[in-house]
DNA sequence: ACTCATTGCGTTATCGTGACACAATGTAAA
DNA sequence: TTTACATTGTGTCACGATAACGCAATGAGT
């Protein structure tokens, strides 16, 4: 079979190709009707699954790594990446866990670079949900979203690390924008306010969260309003990019 | 020479007992006389200074590796260390440092874990400058603090080190109390105040300063004013030591 | 006794924020 | 066609935090 093949090359010779003893996990997000999301893969043996991670190339630099893996599972390219926290606890990753993995499929090996102790450096992702392809890796059977507020069970450390990676994103809240690669290129000040409501997980007041998105003069007000809604139709907005950027790069000193 | 042996020996087995491809860097910052200091070391052979750095025990979490290393150069013990940034360029070290470094310490070898390709994780501390013992390691001839704004010539890439160190500083600054490390247990209101300054390098005004920080709580009033001083005496203050952990949780919602 | 830099304590104007009112809109039910 | 109703757009107002600044008190040096 192919599959045990490239499997048995990749515990024997990535070593080869690869750093040993450090990898890269990605929490990718996203956000669909109103529920914040995020990217999974179920191992092909064990029923668990998992963060999209990967390796580094031997010449490859970490951010490069974690672009590259983040392709893979999602067709996307030139997405705000985000290095986070690096995870290094010892019994993270364990020889018996990848044995166990290797006995599930079929093969069995002793010795391996994989056997070794990794530390992980952990990414997350803002991107767009409906623009992603979910492609599983080799070693998984599928890839799919799942709501951070009913998130399957996990292996290893790895629902630990998205509760990190949502922690980090709100705090960067208070002092970047956010929604650029989150929402379609028009949106609506409500959708704008649920995004930040979900991932701050507060309601927030209507009149006074669109003043202050306003007053920071990331958001240009369009002609245009949405079409097929009931009640009322709310205007389109999109993002003033120069300004986005600045703020980006300046902060924007808000309070929600 | 025992030196050389030893490195030989680290050389050559060090990945024995080391992690290979990641190290730890701390940038150690410390307060004297109005100055934010950084605590630095010179290498033996080349005239460069660089960061107290080190490497990752087999079984060891990466913040104890920090403290390690910290303890090491300073023989201070449980201090605040914070992780801040992974820097990974495939370029930032190269073999041809460690030759250049080896052959004028006068050892030749062709191969090494030390040539390998190294990503180091940054920590930075915050101390007490004057309870620490600056200790060179056996690589390095001296071992002393330098201003901020008058660093010396450093090795690789541990100037950008810094500098990012600074950047997660002055964040950290917005949410966290911060002194409890780097000043002596009393203190003037306006030396703290300096503190404040120096790191964020702008001026504040001294009684809305004064007004901020007693409202929050981490602070505690003494009797005692300072003695020996031309002009008013200010009062002793001390850390609140409940209230300040709790800030130090919490966060304390703060601008200056 | 006088000078003067520095500190403790206080005042005022302004701005950001939270809380809320009301009219406008467009779909769905009557 | 009319009415009901949820939702949006715009505006107001009170409160608290902040910035800017005044003034008296202190204590070493002259």
């Amino acid at each position: 079979m192919e599959f045990e093949k490239e499997l048995k090359t990749h515990y024997l010779k990535g070593h080869e190709k690869y750093l040993r003893h450090v990898s890269v996990d990605n929490v990718i997000f996203g956000f669909y009707q109103n529920n914040l999301k995020v990217l999974l893969l179920k191992s092909k043996s064990a029923g668990l699954w998992s963060l999209s991670g990967g390796f580094i190339l031997k010449d490859e630099p970490i951010d490069n790594s974690a672009q590259r893996i983040l392709k893979e599972r999602t067709g996307l390219e030139k997405i705000f990446l985000q290095q986070f926290h690096v995870f290094s606890d010892p019994g993270r990753s364990t020889k018996k866990v990848n044995q166990q993995f290797l006995k599930n499929i079929g093969v069995s090996l002793d010795k391996s670079w994989m056997f070794e102790r990794f530390i992980t450096i952990g990414y997350y992702a803002l991107v767009n949900f409906t623009k992603v392809k979910p492609a599983p890796d080799n070693i998984s059977q599928s890839c799919e979203w799942f709501s951070i507020d009913n998130l399957p069970e996990m292996m290893l450390d790895h629902r630990d690390i998205i509760d990190e990676a949502l922690k980090s994103l709100r705090l960067q809240l208070y002092f970047h924008p956010i929604g650029y690669n989150l929402l379609e290129q028009k949106f609506t000040m409500p959708e704008l306010q649920k995004l930040y409501e979900t991932i701050l997980d507060k309601k927030l007041d209507r009149r006074n969260f669109q003043r202050k998105i306003i007053s920071t003069g990331i958001v240009k007000k369009l002609k245009e309003t949405k079409k097929g809604v009931a009640h009322k139709a709310p205007f389109y907005y999109k993002f003033d990019l120069p300004n986005y950027k600045k703020a980006l790069q300046a902060g924007m000193g808000f309070e929600l």
